[in-house]
DNA sequence: CTTGGCACTCGTGTGTCCGGAGTGCCAGGG
DNA sequence: CCCTGGCACTCCGGACACACGAGTGCCAAG
């Protein structure tokens, strides 16, 4: 059905209409890939591509563009990994270097995203529910109030104040440290809940009940409420497509501002070792039909801390945000195990 | 120069543009607005008026539009205090009740303002060189390993790990926190200094060198680098004014994603009782150079914890967002101030 | 100072035309 | 059987002309 050079006539169009951003004609495209037949016999391929929904036109006279199918089948199976070029390298390294904590991090990934593939650039906090505990610190602001203070093994702070039905002795408090740090030390926050089930058992009975309320509280912050946090960059890219864009720009900058769109996006990439793709139409978040994302997790191979990539029109040069896209996760992955 | 009907029409030329984005001719203008008099006169006083600066016209045969003098003026001297309407007044309820804490404040009060205005929203978060420390708590994570997490009377969380020359000993944290906690509850950030100026001198010598990096680190993390925070919601809302914006969209959006450009733009709101307008070209920054910006600050009426605001196109309707921003300061510096 | 009248300007929308790019199809040739 | 050149056809987009209408500026009269 689909014979090499069809491909090769596929990809050519892919890679000329990323670049030109016009839809290409038979002629133009026999002539600058060296296909070595005439502008009549790719016109025959490119109605079979048509035929089978890689490609379309946008009307009788004009050249051909891919669909979000072509662009499939592109990236499945015609793209070449494209080597990430050493000024890209150099890049990579020199913005990452230098960074203090987690927030600046990801700051500083998600700004280097954005300006590596010229898209707007994604990049997710260390999942909690993935990551375990380094430390929770139990903090007596008040007789009747505490501090929760957890770190995980990212770097990664989360904090809570809560109200206590009663009041507590500095000798209380210490207890509850003792007796949730004992538990909880080293733990993955998915095993929390395990960790703690024989807690109400084990404590003296005088802090019982307050121990059930900040068990509640603490189960409910770390593992329950795993709230989400997302960097997001770049979004002055998409002017740059203004004209992919002719009325779509404003539902893309509105899905953009929702923390769950942006969470449904990069939730699928768990993975470190696969790019996931998700091109135009096979996207499930409406608004954001007409774009492309590009992701890939961040950290160990098993278990990534989280996900990052980007978002741009579907007319996006797929093989160099994936390698530039990968190589970012590589980077910030091992800066992250090496802290 | 300028008598109150020539005022007059200035400020019907502003609503009139405003509300329809379109240049107002004096027929129209003479209708719509009881002014008594005929178009002929009217066009002898835009005449004037253009003659000032205050207005102008895209070309010949069009009607007037305002120019940034002319909003300026208005602003300053022809609009009219426009009431909270009870819907508005009751959104801002709805959607600041229930926060839980600091971040989820500012990010309700970041959305509500965009939703509520049309705008772009920014919120600065409490600027910590104008808060007082409620509780700084030293964690020691490792024997050559410090956490300091810092607690604001706003709320606000700051938090930093740090290396230490030489390990330390249980009771050597002990003294330590003990030593920092004494001098600094309660304190002004800014007196942080003073009130640690002491310090090496009372300190027992053994831990004398720890103490004297953990003061460095200290006053690095909570006096010079007082690093602000800054939430932005409603970029989306640009689009909406797309007419407004043919080819500008590109550098606002750039400008936007600065911190240190957004800093700039609150710099000014320090203060809950005055709303800053800035239009137009008055706006120092490169690229926002056809937006305006309405500023207030939130808190205490002397030395607010920091600012919040709007922007959006010069075409603005300015006493509305002037109320809106005053109302949601006001709003929130109540919530900040009684928690 | 206001007003109606009037000539003038100029942007905008409409209609027509034409060139060019690109296609689809067909018949001939390897 | 596939490739190729030729040819008619389609259709977009820019150029041009034109008329309309909105709006102005100016002037003379009230």
């Amino acid at each position: 059905m689909l014979d090499d050079r069809k491909l090769e006539v596929l990809r050519a169009i892919v890679e000329d209409f990323v670049s030109t951003n016009e839809p290409v004609g038979s002629r133009a495209l026999a002539e600058r890939h060296g296909l070595g037949v005439s502008p009549a016999t790719v016109r025959n391929d490119m109605a079979a591509l048509e035929d089978e929904g890689y490609i379309t036109h946008p009307h009788t006279s004009a050249g051909r563009i891919p669909t979000d199918r072509g662009y499939r089948l592109f990236v499945d199976r015609l793209s070449s990994v494209k080597p990430l070029s050493s000024p890209e390298r150099r890049a990579i390294q020199t913005f990452l270097e230098g960074a203090v904590d987690l927030d600046d991090v990801v700051r500083r990934t998600v700004r280097l995203l954005s300006q590596l593939t010229h898209q707007v650039a994604v990049v997710q906090y260390p999942s909690l529910s993935r990551s375990s505990v380094r430390h929770l610190e139990i903090v007596h602001l008040a007789p009747n109030r505490l501090l929760l203070v957890l770190i995980t093994d990212t770097g990664r702070v989360e904090q809570r104040v809560l109200q206590l039905p009663a009041e507590l002795s500095a000798d209380d408090v210490g207890q509850l440290r003792q007796a949730f740090g004992q538990r909880l030390h080293g733990a993955k926050l998915v095993d929390v809940p395990d960790a703690l089930s024989d807690l109400p058992d084990a404590a003296p009975a005088g802090i019982r009940p307050v121990l059930t309320s900040l068990m509640a509280v603490v189960l409910e912050t770390l593992v329950e409420r795993p709230e989400e946090r997302i960097a997001l960059a770049g979004t002055a890219n998409l002017t740059r497509h203004a004209l992919d864009f002719p009325l779509t720009l404003r539902p893309v900058l509105e899905a953009l501002e929702e923390q769950v769109v942006l969470l449904k996006l990069i939730g699928e990439a768990n993975d470190p070792t696969t790019v996931h793709v998700k091109i135009g139409e096979e996207n499930s978040v409406e608004g954001l039909r007409s774009t492309s994302v590009v992701t890939v997790g961040y950290g160990p191979e098993a278990g990534a801390y989280a996900g990052l990539g980007v978002l741009g029109p579907t007319r996006m040069d797929y093989p160099g945000a994936m390698t530039q896209v990968r190589a970012v996760a590589r980077y910030v992955g091992e800066l992250l195990a090496g802290s």
